[in-house]
DNA sequence: TACTATTTAATTTTT
DNA sequence: TTAAATAGTA
């Protein structure tokens, strides 16, 4: 058999791992070390040369664009496709079995996926019914607890209070939740995985069909699995079950999310038979980019402790630039493209990270000024925008009348007189007789309620069961399509004058379409509808702008993983927002910052600018700042500092100038510097202006409060 | 019930 | 600053 196709390419170590025979296997890929690669070839190898079935193969990846590309660059290596190989995320194969096993996993069969704002809304619900109070008891954080627990595979029954009554308070409200969801047959991402794992592990036969079929496990991404994916993927591979796992504990950069490098650790422990490889050769960055990288994560204590190295040149020094503030750090960042568009670049080769959303703001409007074409990625996704879920829950109701979490959502949307009193009443009998909405709905509107809002309620029962009759014919695309209209929504944001109603009603044609072009494969578990309504859960869908689109690349260092550029640009290099002020006091939360600063520099291939800015306008409030402690751990040798205020090579705004100059009249004085005053004491130079020897400073004195000194007259002496 | 004014709080995000 | 949630008013 001719094997060149599937390892001419590889390096050594890539290569023994992929062809590493039928054992355990860990491989720890350093960024830019051909991780998707080697996943790649080891299915291939295992299809084309061990002869193993596809459909014995699962493979487990992050998100659904990993799965997707890899299913995409299997098929493109073999030259076939791979239809019974099972490629999805954790939550897209768990759903799969549950759909499958709905009567053993004991849920209904047309139970409904609700997505975390949904989940929020049920909870903020279940607060208002109880009557507690929600500024004690913050949905967010109950949100927080439940998601955590069932993270780490507990039930409510799990759970012991130790006596603390704030917690007893949680376990019975996540009690209360999981009651809530039962009733409406509701599934939560985190009960996907829960679910599915208490699937097999109840139900011996069905595990042992499943470990006779999957007898090898690909895993990506494997630092960032929790801990019950781990259980789930541990049960799955039993004694015989080949699990090849992939990742690197230096990138993982979602801990506050439940996942655990420690994994890592267990599965040698748990495989004690397992083979390691290491993927050390970087083929993305330049040794200079590389050097900092290294440097900067060997600040780490909790590693395992791996060098990057390439074979390649030294590349360009890394740039920093001290901003004066974020507007002149947004206008450095834009020079900076300009030039790199000049010389002929593609701009979608350009990426511009940040820590946190907040920041791209100034950088846009500049970019809007500039005329630089760019594209955010985060935010709203198509599937999560308000009038696409309000259209979904129509759905979701003519599926099952006791989606309670659909129900609320759309009952007076659009306004048909169903106020927050009526359905404070209809809350009021569900909670008395454990029923849902919809029964409470027709029950109250016959006794309780007058007239007026009895008849609201009814029209809306009969609009919902019209509907359902209508639509029981009819193709998914056509289902969509009445009930957008049907319901009312379309006319609605119709009447919503401006470009945002008129988007709105773009939006659910465009869910029409996204009906037509949905084509259903587990057709034998579900209805086209249900399957539809968890596909949009699953997978949101795209932000905005199209990805092909030559456009300058804004994102947070979150989401740029596993991407890579030959231009970054790493934004608002500050103490207190990189590493964000929240993670400072942990030292697990600061080496998790530092580890996704080790994620930004590594997207670098070419060319790596840093930024910070010495004032930062933060919540409306001018903030002086440090540069980042992540900045002092590169060595020198590898950073170049760009002194911009000695050569302005463009017009400033006069404001600024005058600033500036006014700086550079008094060599020392700088935002930020320290200084001493024989009576004031010591304090911090907050603000700057007038020149020469009308130059004034603003101090903020440690106990003398703020001031302003005329330069000239107050004799500071610098710290 | 619906609109407007005021208050409050503010990472990272995929599923 | 600003977005969202809440309270108050028509």
């Amino acid at each position: 058999m001719d094997v060149s196709p599937i390892l001419e390419s590889l390096n050594d170590a890539q290569r023994q791992a992929v062809t590493s025979p039928a054992e355990p296997m860990l491989v720890i890929a350093g960024a830019g070390s051909g991780k998707t690669r080697v996943l790649v070839h080891r299915a291939a190898w295992l299809i084309d040369v061990v002869g193993i079935a596809p459909q014995s193969l699962l493979a487990v990846t992050f998100t659904n664009k990993a799965a997707a590309e890899m299913r995409g660059r299997i098929e493109a290596l073999l030259g076939m496709p791979v239809n019974h190989l099972w490629i999805g995320t954790f939550h897209g194969l768990a759903h799969r079995l549950l759909r499958r096993h709905w009567r053993e996993a004991r849920l209904p069969q047309n139970f409904q996926i609700i997505d975390s704002d949904d989940q929020l809304r049920l909870i903020k619900r279940l607060l208002k019914s109880l009557e507690i109070d929600d500024s004690r008891w913050v949905p967010r954080e109950i949100q927080y607890f439940i998601n955590a627990q069932k993270d780490e595979g507990l039930r409510h029954q799990h759970l012991d209070d130790d006596g603390d009554l704030d917690r007893r308070q949680m376990i019975s409200l996540y009690a209360a939740y999981a009651e809530l969801c039962e009733r409406g047959g509701l599934v939560d991402f985190a009960e996907l995985l829960l679910r599915a794992h208490e699937l097999w592990r109840d139900n011996p036969e069905l595990l042992a069909h499943y470990r006779r079929r999957f007898s090898h496990l690909l895993v990506d991404e494997f630092q960032d699995t929790n801990a019950i994916q781990y259980a789930w993927l541990r049960l799955l591979a039993g004694d015989t079950g080949v699990p090849f796992v992939v990742g690197d504990d230096d990138q993982s950069i979602y801990r506050w999310r439940g996942a655990r490098v420690e994994h890592i650790l267990r599965f040698q422990k748990d495989f004690p038979a397992a083979k390691i490889v290491k993927l050390e050769q970087n083929y993305r960055s330049t040794a200079t980019i590389l050097g900092a990288a290294n440097a900067l994560i060997a600040n780490n204590n909790s590693r395992m402790g791996k060098n990057l190295w390439t074979d390649g040149a030294d590349g360009e020094t890394i740039k920093l630039y001290a901003a004066y503030n974020e507007r002149d750090e947004a206008d450095f960042v834009i020079a900076r493209l300009r030039d790199w568009i000049d010389q002929g670049n593609v701009r979608a080769d350009a990426a511009v990270l940040y820590r946190s959303n907040a920041q791209s703001r100034v950088l846009e409007e500049g970019l809007i000024n500039a005329g630089i074409p760019y594209r955010v990625y985060g935010g709203l996704r198509f599937f999560e925008r308000a009038e696409i879920k309000d259209a979904l829950a129509y759905l979701r109701l003519i599926s099952n009348r006791d989606d309670d979490s659909a129900f609320e959502r759309v009952v007076n949307r659009p306004t048909r007189g169903i106020g927050a009193r009526t359905v404070e009443a209809m809350r009021a009998h569900t909670r008395a007789n454990s029923c849902s909405m919809w029964r409470a709905a027709g029950a109250i509107a016959s006794d309780e309620l007058n007239s007026r809002a009895a008849n609201a309620v009814l029209a809306f029962l009969n609009l919902i069961e019209s509907m359902a009759r209508e639509t029981s014919g009819l193709d998914l695309q056509d289902k969509v399509d009445h009930a957008i209209h049907a319901s009312g929504l379309i006319d609605f944001f119709r009447k919503d004058r401006g470009e945002r109603g008129e988007t709105r009603v773009e939006n659910l044609m465009e869910l029409v379409s996204a009906a037509k072009s949905f084509t259903p494969d587990l057709a034998e578990e579900m209805s086209p509808l249900d399957e539809f309504l968890s596909h949009a859960a699953l997978e949101a869908g795209e932000g905005q702008a199209d990805a092909w689109d030559d456009c300058v690349q804004l994102m947070t260092m979150h989401s740029a993983k596993g991407l890579e550029f030959p231009l970054v640009f790493l934004c608002g290099m500050e103490d207190g927002l990189f590493p964000h002020q929240r993670s400072i006091a942990d030292p697990g939360g600061l080496e998790e910052e530092r580890r996704l600063c080790y994620v930004g520099i590594t997207r670098a291939k070419q060319i790596l600018y840093m930024t910070y800015a010495e004032q930062r306008r933060l919540h409306g409030m001018d903030k002086l700042s440090h540069p980042s402690r992540f900045i002092a751990e590169v060595p020198d040798e590898f950073i170049e500092e760009i002194r911009p205020r000695v050569q302005v090579s463009r017009p400033v705004r006069s404001a600024r100038r005058s600033k500036s100059s006014a700086l550079q009249e008094h060599p020392g004085i700088r935002l930020g510097q320290r200084v001493r005053h024989r009576k004031f004491g010591d304090g911090v130079i907050l603000n700057c202006e007038g020149q020469g020897a009308h130059t004034r400073v603003e101090v903020n004195f440690e106990t003398a409060g703020t001031k302003w000194l005329v330069l000239s007259y107050a004799n500071l002496d610098l710290m």
